[in-house]
RNA sequence: GGCGACGUGGCCAAGUGGUAAGGCAAGGGUCUGCAAAACCCUCACCACGGGUUCGAAUCCCGUCGUCGCCUCCA
């Protein structure tokens, strides 16, 4: 069996094979560091975490590289008006950025680049295509020369003809072609700048991510990804300006996901309709995020809304079901059954790789999950113990992990004393002779430890509920939930998991 | 105007020639003091109109609609 991949370039879904057999190189675009990122950032780079992910899986050594973009018009202007440092703010909003995708359980890249630590390769790839004739200078800028280029437009499908008729944007007279596009830009006064053999200036948008591909990744890499807003210009002119100086293509396999919708259009800084990673993370768990990345393909858009951040988040929930342990009492399930399901667990492996080889269906790896899910959760329910689960229970671990969700709930911080205080409640209301058959927590025992004292209210809670005292036992349950703690009863006894 | 993607149940969504995975929501049931969870059951003539085929959500043509790119953008 063999991934496959659909690729930008030629429009099919193609095999993959890395150049070099067994390692992968591949390096995907990151934001420009402007301001705060939002969601549809995210979902970039969850959609590239999972094919790094994949690729780990089975059994690629990866090499990955993620930019920043540090310098361009809008950071300039956006400092201009913050009265900070453009290149500081840039810092600040990297160091976010970090920060958030850590919080997403995004796998760090292996190498950062930025595109202000890259300027003397930058100049040294202006110069040469100065030397080639592919670019030419006028007044201290550097613009590619489009025309020089035969098959300019073969990434976008476009032909310089049909663009030329369609430009929207006024056109520069100094240009030769209106497509030309700039490598290096002078620096107006007060514009931060870097000596150059053309002038102070800066780089252009484009070429930064050609000199830390070839820098860092070498000069032909097997996956480049992005947004497909970046397919036309930025990634057409990567390709020109790369394979001007090498004559090789460049990246064997564009990728590009689709782009997050909100309020029925693209979801970006400059309309101005957009969640925030941060505003997210306030209101949901990291992982609900992975689940919508999930549970679309990665190449079409992606709506943003309650009902669907609803529905992930409780899909999230619903595979966590899967990992509970058995019910208590449990003697142990039918032998069919567990055989069964056994069966389920490899069969589930097998078509999870069928399923990510094809393109990365991921829509299609949840169903098979929550598939799994059900059958665990339906063995439990007759009786099975967690050592007739655990083995399927490690496949749905497994597997989940390879998407990136965690799965485990997070253990909460929960300060011990608000523990304690529902303790003092019941204190007023049992009597003496029933205190008598309650285990209270001692002072210096299990004071500190809150998962302890929420066991142990769950034992006074058992000690209640067979006395049928539905009042007492109605307000623990009412307390923990105000701490965020779930009580749940079954016929055996009870359980709790933080919400 | 040019290039491209898409339109599957209330919502998200898989499926690209053999009579529709899965999740959420909804309704019914089991369990249960109540609640929650879990389990079981129910819930689609695949935008519309033609065509090809023994057979189409899946291929072809057309219509309508939505979105992206062509300007900075993940």
């Amino acid at each position: 069996m063999t991934l496959r991949i659909y690729n930008t370039l030629t429009r099919r879904t193609e095999d993959f094979q890395p150049l070099e057999p067994g390692r992968v190189t591949m390096y995907v675009c990151g934001p420009t560091v402007y301001g705060g990122a939002h969601v549809g950032h995210g979902m970039s780079s969850l959609v590239f975490d999972i094919v790094r992910r994949y690729l780990v899986y089975r059994g690629y050594e990866v090499r990955y590289a993620m930019n920043y973009t540090d310098v361009d018009d809008k950071i300039i202007q956006r400092a201009k008006q913050e009265g900070e440092p453009p290149l500081e703010l840039a810092e600040r909003y990297i160091e976010e950025y970090d920060q958030q995708l850590k919080a997403l359980s995004v796998l760090p890249a292996t190498v950062y680049p930025r595109a202000t630590a890259e300027i003397p390769y930058i100049i040294d790839m202006v110069a040469r295509l100065l030397e080639d004739d592919a670019a030419y200078v006028v007044d201290g800028d550097v613009y590619y020369r489009v025309e020089k280029d035969d098959d300019y437009g073969k990434l976008s499908g476009r032909r310089l003809e049909d663009m030329h008729a369609g430009a929207r944007i006024d056109v520069d007279e100094r240009k030769e072609h209106p497509m030309d596009f700039a490598v290096w830009k002078a620096a107006k006064p007060g514009e931060p700048a870097w000596d150059s053999p053309w002038g102070p200036g800066r780089p252009g948008w484009h070429i930064e991510c050609s000199a830390m591909v070839f820098h860092h990744l070498g000069q032909q890499i097997d996956i480049h990804g992005g947004g497909n807003d970046l397919i036309f210009p930025h990634h057409e002119n990567e390709i020109a300006q790369s394979e001007s100086l090498t004559g090789k293509p460049f990246a064997r396999y564009w990728m590009h996901n689709g782009l997050m919708q909100f309020s029925g259009e693209k979801m970006s800084r400059s309309l101005g309709n957009l969640i925030s990673i941060k505003a997210f993370l306030e209101k949901h768990e990291p992982d609900v995020l992975r689940m919508m990345v999930l549970n679309s393909s990665y190449r079409h858009p992606l709506t943003y809304g309650d009902e669907i951040v609803e529905g992930a988040a409780r899909g999230l929930e619903r595979l966590r079901s899967g990992l509970r342990p058995a019910l208590p009492g449990a003697t142990g399930a039918p032998k069919t059954e567990t055989a069964a399901l056994a069966k389920l667990a490899e069969e589930t492996r097998t078509r999870f790789i069928e399923a990510m080889d094809d393109d990365f269906n991921t829509a299609a790896v949840l169903g098979l999950l929550f598939e799994l899910v059900r059958q665990i959760n339906q063995v439990r329910e007759v009786g099975a113990t967690n050592e007739q689960m655990q083995g399927t229970q490690a496949v749905l671990f497994e597997l989940s992990g390879v998407l990136g969700l965690r799965l485990k709930r997070q253990e909460k911080n929960l300060d011990a004393g608000l523990v304690l205080k529902i303790f003092d409640e019941l204190r007023k209301e049992i009597d003496a002779e029933m205190s008598q058959e309650i285990r209270w927590p001692t002072a210096g025992g299990e004071n500190g430890n809150t998962p302890q004292l929420i066991d142990m209210l769950l034992d006074i809670r058992d000690v209640l509920r067979a006395k049928k005292l539905w009042k007492l036992t109605d307000q623990i349950r009412d307390g923990l939930a105000k701490l965020g703690v779930l009580v749940e009863d079954s016929a055996g006894g009870s359980s709790w998991r933080w919400e």
